[in-house]
DNA sequence: CCTACATCCTCTAGCGACTAGAGGTGCAAG
DNA sequence: CTTGCACCTCTAGTCGCTAGAGGATGTAGG
């Protein structure tokens, strides 16, 4: 029985420890056996739970698809239909979200390039902030979503 | 004197009204008159300062961001460099978030394609998520930010 | 003038996914 | 035995809003 204290599973899987203790927290991942001072003792198969659990983390998934990905990794038996689905709905998001930001790099290129470096009442950025008119209006507006640092 | 009440200010405004009060209370807009019955009474510059904000957001500036450009907008004989400054950041911020989501939609896609519809066992998908290693490894991920919906 | 009803007011709490800090305990090395 | 790091729990803060409670005001019709 190798245990794993927490630091340890933290650099092995990436996860940063008070996120593995939030995601204990939030029942992504189940309670860990304690070691006598009543420290959390890991074993190797929580390590490629946290693996998975910053894998999808990072390609956006919301810990709620991810939480339905972990009860059909767990069970592989079932269809995969809904993990295909909820890839595929990630996926348009992506693409929705890629489309938002290029519209957005066009009007923001627009802006600095215009920018003649003088005063500010010469200035584009600023004018063009004012005067949505003034704007290439590929109209723009994010969808929401927060992602981790990396 | 045409005084603007908040609903009307939101209407011409396009921001929402507890949105208005928000930026009031944290400083973006500066505290309006009131009528007898201590209601806000807007100007037709505050339009204007939420219209500016609300296009700032939609841009995906920060609030603290916004607050200096609207400082800058105030004092029109300052050099527009700190102007400048902000929006090349945020230019640089959204090539990379871009950069950031083509690579995972390379891999979303390939994570779709070769789910074969079948039993979780066989799933890409599942199985992608659990061993980064069979990734395209394009390594993903993303810069945060939160971004209004829209 | 009275009554609806929309709109306004303040205040607090909640969202998602963490992150930071206080204040205390466990453990291994010197 | 002491130092010092890693661990523990708990609460509160981050960002940019959004939702709701509970009450006051403003306006239009009867």
């Amino acid at each position: 029985m190798k245990k794993i204290t927490i630091g340890e599973a933290s650099r092995q899987s990436g996860v940063k420890v008070p996120t593995i203790r939030y995601y204990e927290g939030i029942g992504l991942l189940s309670e860990p056996s304690r070691s006598e001072g009543n420290q959390r003792a890991y074993e190797p198969a929580d390590i490629s739970r946290l693996v998975f659990i910053r894998h999808a983390r990072e390609l956006g998934f919301e810990v709620d698809a991810i939480r339905t990905l972990l009860t059909l990794q767990d069970d592989p038996h079932q269809s995969c239909a809904s993990a295909d689905a909820i890839a595929k709905a990630r996926l348009v998001d992506v693409e929705q979200r890629i489309r938002s930001l290029m519209a957005l790099k066009v009007e923001l290129e627009a802006m600095v390039e215009g920018c003649g470096h003088g005063r500010v009442d010469q200035c584009r950025v600023i004018e063009v902030l004012a005067d949505h008119g003034q704007c290439a209006h590929a109209h723009h507006g994010l969808p929401a979503l927060n992602i981790p640092a990396s």
